[in-house]
DNA sequence: ACATAGATTGGCAGCGCTGCCAACGAAAAA
DNA sequence: TTTTTCGTTGGCAGCGCTGCCAATCTATGT
């Protein structure tokens, strides 16, 4: 109530109902003004934000959203930070929900649909204006709690199954099979693949998935894989590939789960002196920056990272039936197959 | 109130009276079960969590933060998504937030004080328990609004210069000196800068800034100097290091605003045949792993991103007097110098 | 001057939950 | 048995704000 003790320290906060009485006005007249919704005179207004400026006022958001209907919140899931992938979509989805006036609250789930669960639940219970989670693979229990809510949901990066709401992605099954087919048709018949723990990616697994079967099509099989154990880095693409070659000398082709094991693999031949793509070929995923850079692009496949993000908040941000959009990949054709 | 349209429809969302009906206790009762706190039999917690879970209660926080006192988010503000010192310390910051039961909530400014401004003021009107953005620059609006809120306000990423409460990171300038240093003891002498917009991340300027002065004290001075006018990456590196020779082909060293422009001036080099660190020194900064894992490892300063973050938080999450903590940082004798 | 429509404004009931306090038993102490 | 104690429990007043509605003015129209 009182905003100053005798000494002037600030105590409590101050309320809307502060700011009325100083600008001797009615709380509704101060909320009004103070949204800029309603009517309102030029003189009520100026008294009204002179005595919210003198005070301080911050509104409390809380206290409205409960007064009010919905909340501005979405809440967005995402399995990592590390991966450039998820901070590329959180930078797409934040663009457009700002500019449409909501606040992103983000959650991180290391890969874990326990944890998943978990976080979905607790965001829940902010009653964001929407969802927005990554992939398509939740628990039961997700998914049963993300229908329940009744507030837009978009599953996002993956197109390959079906969504709760909205989904916007692109098909990694496909992402792997046109890797698969590219090698094929430059010739490579003795193709390997270096990959990271694929029970927690399962992106990752279904693009593997994609690209065995693209080959077994062509009557070819993955003839040497390698999976390091830990999550992808550029360092476990280097080992992953020195260890494959150990094994299997005579590939002339390799497949990565994604651009930063294929750069690790690419520093290892420069390391070693192996000739790109003479002696062995390089395919990625991802479409990195660092690919792109380097003295030979990589070859890889460009996602649309960002535009995902961006869809997705658009839509969530929308009424409208459930979708499903599918944004596409591109294939690079760089300088290492 | 009522859950169900006669078709089973949920209608309405479901209240913790509903529940208490449905347990046949009262709401406090419900609400002390629900939460775990209080005193109650082990019969009315059973048919409390029943009525729950069968209706799919779902808590509001909303109205439970506005009913007791503070609410568990904490709002991070961080200049941009792209570079990858934010996701980190975000990570860092995430990781222990969410051990400590907050929810992160996070805005990103673009570089922009005005709308670090204009985001911090929104953030505040969740009435987070505390608050963690990056750098010591803000307007004087915002520095208000910060000590005003009377919440814990970390400042990260750098200790040069004061904070409000809480500051943790490490001396940009001193990255900056350490730098110069190395390079002059190396006995570089024709030393270049390559770096990008320098008048919004202010933290890159003090680097040069403390690698500029620290030349001077050695009697020399930068040699030469590209600045690209966009925001850093790799690209950018390799195109700016190609400008930069080109007006000043007998540079021995470069320093780079960072590891992404500095793997961009590598791979130039790589791609033009330039020996490093024969004819060209090359020297970073950040320690990314696309650096550490290169063939010839990058001379650069590897900071505590992460730990930055994690300390942050565990202190914003804490009471205790105003703290300045300085993680140092640590320099990589890398191959390129 | 008298209506009439429209612009302004204040009062007040909640939003769903928590905190406080009084009430109620039942077990423990006298 | 009576009193004290303590674990349980329900009622109820807000938290700060918004939405609704009735009340008050003001400007026009007749």
């Amino acid at each position: 109530m009182a905003d100053e003790l005798a000494d002037g320290t600030p105590t409590g906060t101050t309320t809307l109902t502060d700011v009325a009485r100083a600008a001797g006005v009615g709380e509704s007249t101060a909320s009004r003004v103070l949204r800029g919704h309603g009517s309102f005179s030029a003189k009520t207004r100026e008294s009204v934000l002179n005595a919210a400026r003198s005070l301080g006022y911050v509104p409390n958001r809380i206290a409205g959203t409960l007064a009010s209907t919905g909340s501005k919140l979405v809440g967005i899931v995402i399995p990592s930070l590390s991966n450039i992938v998820f901070p590329d979509m959180l930078r797409g989805a934040n663009t457009v929900l700002v500019g449409a006036g909501f606040q992103p609250v983000v959650a991180v789930t290391d890969y874990e649909q326990g944890r998943e669960e978990t976080l979905i639940e607790s965001l829940l219970s902010w009653r964001p204006a929407g969802m927005m989670v990554a992939g398509l693979e939740h628990t039961e229990r997700t998914v049963a709690m993300l229908r329940h809510a009744r507030i837009r949901v978009a599953e996002l990066l993956d197109s390959d199954g079906d969504g709760i709401d909205i989904v916007v992605g692109y098909s990694n099954r496909g992402a792997g099979g046109a890797s698969a087919r590219h090698l094929v048709s430059r010739g490579y018949r003795r193709i390997g693949y270096v990959g990271h723990d694929l029970s927690r990616d399962l992106r990752a697994a279904k693009r593997f998935a994609g690209f065995r079967s693209a080959l077994v099509e062509a009557g070819l099989e993955v003839a040497a894989k390698e999976i390091i154990p830990s999550s992808s880095s550029i360092e476990a693409g280097r080992e992953g590939l020195g260890r494959l070659l150990g094994r299997a000398p005579d590939l002339d082709a390799v497949y990565f789960s994604n651009d930063d094991m294929a750069i690790g693999g690419y520093f290892h031949c420069l390391a070693r002196g192996i000739a790109i793509p003479g002696r062995l070929a390089i395919f990625g995923y991802n479409g990195l920056d660092v690919a792109r850079a380097a003295p030979q692009p990589l070859s890889t496949i460009r996602t649309p990272r960002v535009a995902v993000g961006e869809t997705g908040a658009r839509l969530v941000c929308s009424d409208g039936p459930p979708t499903k959009i599918d944004l596409g990949f591109e294939l690079i054709e760089g300088a290492t197959t």
